[in-house]
DNA sequence: TTGCAAAGTGAGTCCAGACTCATTATCTTC
DNA sequence: GAAGATAATGAGTCTGGACTCACTTTGCAA
């Protein structure tokens, strides 16, 4: 067990209930906003409760962090599901590729989870399970013939990790995001130059 | 003046001209280790002065940060002249891209640097040369037909940020490094599909 | 309704790191 | 080699942010 969340057997109470929820939401939002420096009074001060019940709720900074970062993670792990499902084609890869990097741009937590940066959770397992899910994405497109048979996982993450901090940190827009992915993604296909 | 030094007219004192140099050695290695994130005292614990003594010369962190990161951005940009001086073929690019790469992997000074991570100052004009010195090399490449023509300079700029960022922080061994620029350099070829 | 355990509150503690300044030490000049 | 200017020193201040806890409030079971 690597986060604690005071997680006694007994159900929470109703107003402990209602609280964590709004402490989550808040939290999503401002990690999203200002990446995991975020301060924990921030978090507070935006789920309208005292920065003890935040404390109560997620006994360190980095628990609260952890929590957020799972369902960052769950979420871009059902995203590649969704389009490893749907397209045979073996453009899911791209798709999820250009999606996630775009979402780094906005969220701050998802480059910051990409980047394992101030978290100092033990996200491997986790990120094993985002990796599985693209190495699906990866297996769909080299079957399709739309990424080259030599590609690896390792480089394929890598690739998606660091964009996704440089989309965040360089603050690219639209069109330079859309303009270094065209060329990742030619690196990636079949035929490209070696 | 973005960065201020207390520069008075006067030449240094002997001893002030020995601890200056001793500050900025020390605060290279500091920061090429831990990052902008290091603390001014360990700068002064290894240059063997009192935390008062970096102050005089460097009234805030910034101001050291901003002398080292000109010396950083200095020898890139020297080692983007040099390679564009010997290297008519075309490769240069490719070359100073590697080397840069591996360099952040190792420096966490030239990942930040890169990533704008930390440094107030108005680094701006300092990145703009460069990227000057890049596009000279990426014209150079270009006539030499080793990188299409399509390619622009934000683009480049932005990978090799993005992939300093990725390699420093995903810990990234010699061969994961290789693997993955051999993608964006594949990318980069003309005749890549796109 | 009531009693108490669970939960909320927020002022206060603790700590790390940037920065200050009165004092002391060291150059440099004449 | 003395005097005054310049620099070094490091204990101390200040600030922000994580985390605590004595006390108050609230939900729920009986």
């Amino acid at each position: 067990m690597t986060s604690r969340t005071t997680d006694p057997g007994r159900p929470l109470r109703a107003d402990a209930q209602r609280n964590r929820v709004r402490i989550l939401a808040a939290a999503e939002e401002v990690f999203a906003e200002y990446g995991v420096a975020a301060s924990t009074e921030e978090v507070a001060a935006r789920a309208g409760v005292a920065i003890g019940t935040v404390f109560r709720h997620f006994p360190t900074k980095n628990d609260l962090l952890a929590a957020i970062m799972k369902g960052v993670l769950a979420g871009l792990v059902e995203e590649a599901a969704t389009l490893g499902g749907d397209n045979s084609d073996g453009t899911g890869l791209f798709t999820f590729f250009a999606r996630t990097v775009e979402q780094a741009a906005t969220e701050k937590a998802v480059a910051d989870l990409l980047a394992r940066t101030g978290v100092e959770i033990q996200l491997p397992e986790l990120l094993d399970v985002l990796g599985e899910a693209v190495h699906g994405l990866l297996r769909q497109a080299k079957a399709a013939g739309t990424v080259d048979r030599q590609v690896r996982l390792p480089e394929v993450m890598a690739l998606l990790a660091s964009t996704c901090q440089g989309a965040l940190n360089g603050g690219w827009d639209a069109e330079l995001r859309e303009r270094t992915l065209a060329i990742i993604f030619a690196g990636l296909r079949p035929g490209a130059p070696r």
